[in-house]
RNA sequence: GAAUCAGUAGCUCAGUUGGUAGAGCACAUCCCUUUUAAGGAUGGGGUCCUCGGUUCGAGACCGAGCUGAUUCA
């Protein structure tokens, strides 16, 4: 029987490291694929190239496991669908998340090009995440799963990704700890054993957001406003009205309902939730952005981090941002259903429930959430499999 | 013009009966974290409006001036 060939993205890094290992081990024909994904270092916080070390320890790392190295240059595509969107949604004044987008359209889209360039049945990565198969009506599902190690767990980050994508995947170490898989690593001497996990948006490394989007987002002083406690949209909201889209109305301001407290250098720089960075003091406690209006270059903030303009109980998602993992238990026009859900990533799992409508699709949680973000992406589990998730509106 | 009150870290303020200053916020760094945030830890910072005086010693007491707020003419 031929040995299945799987494709391997190796980062550098050690998980990467020993999921190739693991599926060499598992008797699969591995090659390993080094991608460069983003030459541009402006605005980066770690200095000079850091994927070039990233490179050499990919090297060393597939020379020590003897299996095929290559590397991919897929920048102009990571340029296009991911940075370009990336600024597309601070320019619209939204905050995105640019590592699900690079897994939905770089590591589990443009980079399967590369594997069937290889002739690879598979692509793997070093992804916290599992993957199932099931037999469901004479056909198959793939189930995208959590990962078991709960302070590592990825699958948040895979909430993008589709059946078709799903089915060329494989997550070898999904079901092992992290502590385990850096002992796997130094039992097996990998260079990459002791070195520190990597951080920041993936590929362009930590960068400090401000003078990273001012290269293309223009700076314009603008209003901040302090909204009171007693504002009066918060003393009308009625928690326990029985209407979803009611529920998931976002707060609206306007200048007239607060006060001029200073001024900032361009609302698209900030996001909802934020404490740092507005240079405003003489409170008694932390000032955090409760909203932005990038039309008229307006900052909203709430004093404490009880301010009632922090939580919402529920939020939406317009209909074409709706995304299935499994679109076999996609709610029908006018159908809910409960689900757990996540806002953004490390976050605990949040009970609520879901109505699906004709324009927009409404998340209500049972408890009512700090810093929902138009532009993250809200996720649905049931158990520890991801079901669906969009951008949340 | 007069009266009263105020003038202490970037901001808001606290400083007991006089012994060379503190808190919150802001800011910086680090930790956490493959997004944005949040969170945790540590830290840098002050001619105490100015000039005189009393005193061994003044942010604090006295006087003058400057600035601001309020009230009365």
């Amino acid at each position: 029987m031929l040995m299945k060939r799987v494709v391997v993205g190796l980062s550098g890094g050690v998980d990467s490291s020993v999921a190739a290992y693991l599926l060499k081990q598992q008797g699969y024909d591995v090659i390993a694929v080094f991608m460069i994904n983003w030459h541009d270092k402006t605005g980066t916080l770690e200095g000079d190239c850091p994927w070039r070390d990233d490179l050499v320890f990919a090297q060393l790392v597939a020379k020590k496991l003897d299996i095929p190295f290559h590397s991919a240059d897929l920048s102009k595509v990571y340029k296009k669908r991911v940075v370009d969107y990336m600024f597309h949604e601070y320019e619209m004044g939204r905050t995105p998340n640019p590592d699900v987008l690079c897994n939905r359209e770089i590591k589990f889209d443009e980079f399967f090009k590369v594997a069937e360039k290889y002739k690879a049945d598979f692509v793997a990565t070093g992804h916290y995440c599992r993957k199932e198969t099931l037999e469901k009506d004479g056909e198959t599902f793939y189930r995208l799963l959590a990962g078991l190690d709960p302070n590592k767990e990825q699958s948040y980050f895979l909430c993008q990704l589709n059946q078709e994508q799903l089915s060329k995947i494989l997550f070898p170490i999904g079901d092992l700890p992290k502590e385990r898989v850096r002992e796997i690593a130094s039992e097996q001497n990998l260079p990459t054993a002791d070195k520190k996990d990597s951080q920041g948006i993936c590929f362009i490394g930590k960068v400090d957001l401000p003078t990273f989007l001012q290269q293309r987002l223009e700076t314009k002083k603008g209003d901040v406003i302090e909204i009171p406690r007693r504002f009066q949209g918060y003393l009308d909201f009625n928690p326990d009205r029985d209407n979803p889209i009611y529920l998931s109305q976002p707060w609206q301001y306007q200048p007239e309902d607060g006060i001029l407290i200073g001024t900032h250098n361009g609302a698209h720089f900030y996001t909802i939730g934020q404490r740092k960075g507005l240079n405003i003091g003489g409170k008694k406690e932390p000032l955090f952005i409760i909203g932005t209006d990038t039309l008229r270059n307006i900052i909203y903030t709430g004093e404490g981090k009880s301010h009632p303009g922090l939580y919402r109980k529920g939020l939406s998602i317009n209909a074409p941002a709706m995304h299935w993992v499994r679109p076999d238990l996609q709610l029908k026009q006018g159908e809910s259903k409960r689900f757990s859900f996540r806002i953004r990533y490390r976050q605990p799992l949040q009970k609520g429930t879901l109505h699906a409508m004709k324009e927009a699709s409404y998340i209500v949680f049972d408890k009512v959430q700090r810093g929902i973000t138009p532009g993250q992406f809200a996720a649905w589990y049931e158990g520890d499999e991801v079901i669906g998730s969009g951008v949340i509106e």
